[in-house]
RNA sequence: GGAGGGGUUCCCGAGCGGUCAAAGGGAGCAGACUGUAAAUCUGCCGGCUCAGCCUUCGAAGGUUCGAAUCCUUCCCCCUCCA
């Protein structure tokens, strides 16, 4: 190995929530071999933002640390679907959907991990095969008061909600899939962790010695508060436009941007401590976040489209220019002329005329540049208008 | 099966015959300040042909000059007992 061990568990251990055990961790990597770390994913949800790439991001990091590393597709766990939460009804997929999520999942996950090193790997190869005498095999390894030591289970029963069966046997099956793979590691984020634990427990009754467990926090969202998720629309998906997903991370709350540092970026530890010194000793952090901006960026675009995305941002906000290309949208109107507060509803600028109205009172609402001050404004026919509602929302508009 | 509590504008949550487009908080939006930050402050926050009008308080009817508020029926949630 080419890391001592001491550099290596540092390395494990950023920004990551918990690893279990230190100490067996320090024995398996003594052995200098090269550790087999997996982790699994249901095929279920193709739309991935940045929340999701911070467990690639671990898995990077170990495997510039020369490790091996299994990129689990849970197709067949997928089609039971994973109870988390109160999810209990999520749809069961068919082997299409998982193959064309799958396929998604894998482009997405290589434009961080390197694609030579990386193992795919699918659990439906020994699921499959296991058949029900297996399964109960399985089964009997396991107890229900061990189960019902996971959180939701035991609230659940408790709280008198259903737990279905077939919930039981999720956390076995991801176990057994860390037998198959004689997995040392196992990633997931802290609401993985019963189901890592459990692996553990299933690698020892198969005669295995016990996988350590890596847990990541879920990310902060932009609004630094609640997890990033696409219902609350705090989130940045990974195949965001150069100019928005810049946009997006320079709104970042300068102590989330730390977060986010630890979390995303592919910096070293010491380039970050780095980076944070130089703010305390009085750096704009404004200019940290564009480096960080960037690097997101060109991680999902090009170095050219982060280049441009932040010339364009600067122009745009710092400088107060309108930005290059905007909706271009023509309205017609039969050659009278157009009333403000309907061209900003039908460019798509406000959802309603009324929302028009209440920007005009708030001086929110401009025509080329100026703020509307007269409620009744008409644009005549033949004209073209740069109008622009708030800060962000932009459209040339030809009346017709 | 029995007893009780409740469904209000994006969310939480007041209102309980007129002064209610409906308190307060959250979210969101705009403006100021800035680093498009964050925090803070101010304003807005149903729709429209916008100084006026129209449609909302689970649904449908009814009482009343007037109902989110009272009555009837229905639908849906929750708690306790069996």
């Amino acid at each position: 190995m080419r890391f001592d061990i001491e550099h290596q568990i540092a390395i494990f251990k950023r920004g990551a929530d918990e690893l279990l055990i230190e100490k067996e961790l320090i024995a398996k990597l003594s052995r200098g071999n090269p550790l087999r770390v997996k982790e699994g994913f249901d095929p279920t949800r193709p739309d991935l933002h940045l929340g999701h790439t911070v467990q690639f991001n671990k898995l990077r990091q170990l495997q510039e640390l020369g490790h091996h590393i299994i990129f689990l597709i849970g197709d067949f766990t997928g089609m039971i679907g994973d109870p988390s939460g109160r999810n209990i009804t999520r749809p069961a997929l068919t082997p299409e959907e998982v193959q064309i999520n799958a396929k998604t999942y894998t482009d997405q996950v290589f434009l961080i991990l390197d694609p030579e090193k990386t193992e795919v790997a699918f659990n439906s190869k020994w699921l499959a095969a296991l058949g029900t005498e297996g399964m109960i095999r399985l089964a009997s390894q396991y107890t229900v008061a061990r189960m019902l030591e996971r959180d939701d289970f035991s609230k659940r029963f408790n709280g008198n909600q259903p737990v279905a069966i077939h919930e039981f046997l999720y956390p076995l099956l991801q176990g057994y899939d860390s037998v198959a793979l004689k997995a040392d590691v196992e990633l997931g984020g802290t609401d993985q962790k019963f189901n890592l634990l459990v692996g553990r427990e299933i690698q020892k009754v198969y005669g295995m010695e016990a996988q350590c467990v890596l847990t990541l926090p879920l990310l902060e969202g932009l609004d630094g508060v609640n997890k990033m998720s696409k219902s609350l629309d705090n989130y940045v998906g990974i195949t965001d436009a150069p100019q928005e997903m810049f946009g997006k991370i320079m709104s970042i709350s300068d102590v989330l941007m730390w977060r986010y540092y630890d979390l995303l970026s592919s910096r070293s530890i010491k380039e970050i401590a780095t980076l944070k010194k130089e703010v305390e000793q009085g750096r704009n952090p404004r200019d940290v976040k564009v480096l960080l901006a960037q690097e997101i960026v060109t991680r999902f675009h090009s170095k050219d489209a982060a280049e441009e995305a932040a010339q364009e941002f600067d122009a745009r906000f710092r400088h107060g220019a309108m930005p290059d290309d905007m909706l271009e949208i023509t309205l017609h109107n039969n050659n009278t002329g157009m009333h403000i507060t309907q061209i900003a509803k039908q460019a798509g600028l406000v959802p309603s005329t009324s929302e028009a109205y209440r920007l005009i009172e708030q001086r929110g609402l401009k025509v080329n540049g100026d703020a509307v001050t007269d409620k009744g404004l008409i644009i005549a026919a033949g004209e073209v208008v740069v109008v622009q509602a708030g800060k962000r929302r932009f459209a040339r508009v030809t009346i017709k």
